[in-house]
DNA sequence: GCAAAAGTGTTTTCATTACACCCATGA
DNA sequence: TCATGGGTGTAATGAAAACACTTTTGC
């Protein structure tokens, strides 16, 4: 809150508990799959309450470190939910953080129970960990077309059919190699090294590296975007329009374009 | 949080208070506008605790009447600012929103010490306001490019000429009028009304209303934009490149697209 | 030599941009 | 009649989409 020098606005503090969740995305065995940690009945993201002198994405990153291994990874937050019963025990609100991950990056899990799934065959969830999840994997793709988070999903160094499928992965959709290539290659964000990898059958491929392009600020950061944005289309979205009234009850945002 | 069959993942309930607070858009005088309320030595946001019986968005939406008297207005979750030192007093995060209302329903002010202020020239501001504020104004043009949010600026009925300056406003940018009232015509999120409007000067403008768009869901609501994306994009917004790391620290995130 | 994946250009299509004049009204 | 804001169409540009064959390697 803000206004301390308006006491009277104030109410008792409340005895609301704060807690992060993390869906952790990673690419293998040619689809999207999340990390998830087992309970009694049901699976649940990796989660943890807030300490009272830790700010929020260190939260997160301990949540996802306890369960995954790996802390060095791309994260951001996705948003807040804070309905009353969404955790019938307190009232719980959860900052949700969603995480990219490259399948070299954690193959051994600090938490031996934790599993990888799929995310077109999730098993039971707790809580409102699906909803979360969902809007993830919305985020996700909403990003995917217009910055380069999908880098993320990728080691160091990858092959242009290794970026495409990553694409094609997500969005779930063909994507035209030439097509793809030319408009990688337009963008300027990525660099061939000196290595090749060979496949196992067929052609070696030439492998690449990420490369940061122009303007000043990273991608996740928001409000260093002051005016020029829309960068990175790599893959048109079908262009459908939404539906919308005037007074619209709050929910998760769309979240931030 | 989550696991509550995991008690020993779990600390003690931490003493975090919970606040929202609430940027207010609205355009007046040919400019974009933000609602503050006065504290000492700095204006301050609409906010207040969250209680532990209410959700999110009804917190918002209460430090938002307070202030500004209306409550039947756009709002949207904006992102969760919880730095350990935004706040010196006591250890607070904040569900920021941003809200959109029509100069037209809040001419009077619940709270009479409350101001407009434009955008380009703002006050003094409490802790971390300013940047919640740019924040919110980065959100603010990018969903006006691809989703219908600037119609929650003006009134039901209104101009096309209306809608446009509320574009070139928000954008900070001129846009050719048939280009414009092409774009709308065809996207069919407008719908001519009987009246007209005598303007002071000079002919008469048909007035219009907005009207919903195909999609099942409403902007603003994530999780239900399962799929196809990129609705009403009604200005292009320059494309530029961001540059990007592969360890990325975690920071309001541009948000949601 | 063949199976398998890597790599490479051109044409069509469509949306965005740029651009200038007539219309209706009130004073 | 004139000042003011409302209203209208067309051509040029540029990005995205569609599309098929050659190359390199291991076996």
């Amino acid at each position: 809150m803000v206004d301390t020098n308006q006491p009277e606005l104030h109410r008792a503090s409340a005895p609301i508990r704060v807690g992060v969740e993390v869906v952790v995305f990673t690419i293998r065995d040619e689809s999207l799959h999340v990390l998830l940690a087992p309970a009694d009945t049901a699976w649940h993201l990796p989660s943890d309450l807030v300490r009272p002198d830790e700010p929020l994405d260190v939260a997160a990153r301990r949540a996802l470190t306890d369960v995954a291994g790996a802390s060095e990874v791309w994260l951001e937050q996705l948003y807040t939910f804070g309905d009353v019963a969404r955790d019938p025990h307190a009232r719980t609100i959860s900052v949700a953080h969603y995480a990219l991950v490259s399948a070299d990056v954690v193959s051994d899990h600090a938490d031996p129970r934790a599993q990888w799934w799929p995310v077109a065959t999730l098993p039971q969830l707790m809580l409102d960990h699906r909803r979360i999840i969902d809007y993830a994997l919305t985020r996700l793709r909403n990003k995917l077309a217009y910055t380069t988070v999908g880098f993320q999903l990728l080691p160091q160094r990858f092959t242009l059919s290794e970026l495409q499928r990553v694409y094609e992965i997500i969005l779930d959709r063909e994507l035209d190699k030439r097509n793809f290539r030319r408009k990688v290659e337009m963008l300027g964000i990525v660099k061939p090294t000196r290595e090749q990898r060979a496949s196992i059958t067929g052609r070696p491929a030439q492998l690449y590296r990420f490369v940061a392009t122009e303007a000043p600020e990273v991608i996740g950061a928001p409000y260093p975007l002051t005016v020029a944005q829309s960068p990175v289309q790599i893959a048109r979205i079908s262009p459908v329009l939404r539906r919308r009234g005037r007074v619209v009850p709050v929910s998760p945002s769309e979240g931030n374009r």
